[in-house]
RNA sequence: UGGGCCGUCGCCAAGAGGUUAAGGCAUCGGGUUUUGAUCCCGACAUCGUAGGUUCGAUUCCUACCGGCCCAGCCA
């Protein structure tokens, strides 16, 4: 997707700063993550749009980490989430952490504290609670909201040199106890914990909060657009008294936008994690975890997560996207890109009655008919083959057109076969197939005509393999836990059958299994395990039929 | 019930006083095609409701209705 970013109600608003010339017009974002877990699909929305705007502008977009609570944060985060805006293909203009300015953020908050703006409050966490009031009633002002300021400036500095135990104090800002907003009733920003921080080790003992964060760090920055999602609407007043009190020269302003909701997924990462803990998947990067990661090795491609992203659109209105506009987006493109095999998933064996023993022919098939550029490969073919377990039906249903007894079909790439007879083994399992061919059907214009057609491949000339086959991970379109979660999300097929076309020593290359659906080698795929995982299933209009 | 937001087709989403109310996904027809795929054609909304302003409103105003968010020393 190398198309710029769809306009939306946030270029709009940049494009008005432009002409009013508000920041000179200078546009300049950052994707501010706290790293506390793998990214996930939403996490690409925010991303694409911050980055895409900064390109769209020929503006920048740092990457800062939201580190102000050493508890939940790590280093493995950290990581994972740059090498994950890495492969999306994004570069950041330039790195920072929160944590590098924790000695400016102290400083500006003894700022706030000489000004009159803040104070020490003594209160136990559920005093403070007790004393915020409720959504209709006003809070009451803290006992210590009329501490001294040399008392403030005092307590504080000795919070900061660890003279006191977590809780015992925390700094407040002065607001209004009794604003209708509950951000703005004296709103902790600061908090004893004496916790090892993963990049400024013992250094500090007092961390601020986001709400005293955030905003310092993006005027820091010089970020003239802020974007983050709904829930912070309501914290946009105290960005904004936070940055007029600091008296900060460069005053971003921040918009909110939707978050992505996926149906049939959840975009928690406290969720995500319960997932992983409890075992329901096998960790972040499970192929059906909707994180980048989890997508990356599925088998999506950056550029449909991109494209998807801008597919869906920028607003402020609450929304669930189908999962159908994800897979077709995927599909697009891998319709152009990848080379088509045959893979069989459950095999039956197939035995050509007709077709002289110990000989095999082959047949040069194109490798993508809507990409001719791709080539032609060499398929094979013998008295011995593979074929799908649900490509026949020993009862057709009406309309199926695949093969049945005594009925014809067509091998895809190359000619048509009747079954004749249904050998089972004795608890009626259906082992083997044997079926006659007609050599003259190898023209497909002189056999007869036959509506179904199957894929297939060579009994002699085919790798085993497991083949991974998911499906949502969640039965509900919009679970809020785990119980929904889907059983089914994830089917293994440890005996499949795939053409011996497929390059398994090019991890990279995403395969069309013809007539089944797109497929990309596992990460943990050997030689002698050799795995691929089901990206997308080609569009099934008989197959939804009947479900 | 305080405050902040949101409400255009099944799902997204443009449009901001006069438009045939874009586009994508989905769906339903039909045509190519021996991947029940792709591709191509066609069908598919009067804009939450009720009033008002206006020659004219989905676009402005009012009131209702419905939904989301906020009472962490989380972000």
């Amino acid at each position: 997707m190398d198309k710029p970013i769809n306009k939306n109600f946030i270029t709009n608003i940049i494009d008005n700063d432009n002409t009013t010339n508000k920041f000179s017009g200078r546009v300049h974002t950052r994707f501010p993550p706290e790293p506390n877990g793998y990214l996930h699909i939403g996490h690409a929305k925010s991303i694409c749009l911050n980055f895409e705007i900064a390109q769209l502008y020929n503006g920048k977009c740092n990457l800062r980490f939201d580190d102000t609570n050493p508890e939940k944060e790590n280093i493995e985060y950290i990581e994972s989430i740059k090498d994950d805006i890495e492969w999306l293909g994004y570069k950041w203009d330039s790195l920072h952490f929160a944590s590098d300015y924790f000695k400016n953020l102290y400083e500006y908050a003894i700022k706030l504290i000489n000004d009159g703006y803040a104070y020490i409050d003594s209160s136990t966490p559920d005093e403070i609670k007790q004393q915020r009031g409720t959504l209709t009633e006003p809070g009451i002002n803290s006992k210590d909201r009329d501490r001294s300021i040399k008392d403030n400036l005092q307590i504080f500095e000795a919070m900061k040199n660890g003279e006191y135990k977590d809780g015992e104090y925390v700094l407040r800002l002065k607001i209004d106890m009794a604003s209708p907003n509950i951000n703005m009733r004296d709103p902790v920003i600061y908090r004893i914990k004496k916790y090892k921080h993963h990049r400024t080790g013992n250094d500090w003992c007092i961390y601020p909060m986001y709400d005293f964060t955030h905003c310092i760090s993006d005027a820091m920055e010089n970020i003239t657009h802020s974007l983050c999602t709904l829930e912070f609407e309501d914290h946009r007043v105290l960005y904004d008294w936070i940055i007029d009190k600091i008296d900060h020269d460069n005053h971003p302003q921040q918009i909110e936008f939707s978050r992505l909701s996926l149906e049939h997924n959840l975009m928690s990462k406290r969720k995500l994690n319960e997932l992983i803990e409890k075992n329901y998947v096998l960790g972040w990067d499970d192929p059906r975890m909707p994180t980048i990661s989890g997508m990356r090795r599925r088998g999506y491609t950056s550029n449909s997560i991109k494209d998807f992203c801008n597919r869906i659109g920028i607003t402020k209105k609450n929304s669930s996207i189908e999962m159908g506009v994800l897979e077709n987006t995927i599909r697009e493109e891998l319709n152009i890109s990848s080379k088509r095999i045959m893979g069989v998933l459950e095999p039956i064996k197939i035995v050509i009655t007709n077709y002289p023993e110990n000989e095999n022919e082959n047949i040069i098939v194109v490798n993508n008919p809507n990409n001719l550029n791709d080539g032609e490969r060499s398929i094979s073919i013998s008295r011995e083959i593979y074929i799908d377990k649900n490509d026949f039906m020993e009862f057709p249903e009406k309309k199926y057109y695949r093969l049945s007894p005594n009925k014809e079909v067509r091998l895809r790439h190359a000619f048509n076969i009747t079954c004749n007879k249904i050998i089972k083994d004795e608890k009626g399992e259906i082992t083997k197939l044997e079926c006659t061919y007609d050599p003259i059907s190898r023209d497909m214009s002189k056999g007869n005509k036959v509506k179904g057609m199957i894929h297939w491949v060579d009994v002699n000339n085919c790798v085993n393999a497991t083949v991974n086959i998911y499906d949502r991970l969640f039965n509900d379109s919009n679970p809020l836990t785990l119980e929904n979660f889907n059983k089914n999300s994830l089917i293994i097929k440890n005996n499949a059958k795939l053409e011996y076309n497929i390059n398994l020593n090019d991890p990279n290359s995403r395969y069309q299994f013809e007539r089944v659906g797109y497929f990309f080698q596992d990460k943990n795929s050997s030689s002698d395990n050799i795995i691929y995982n089901k990206i997308v299933s080609l569009k099934d209009s008989w197959g939804k039929n009947k479900s």
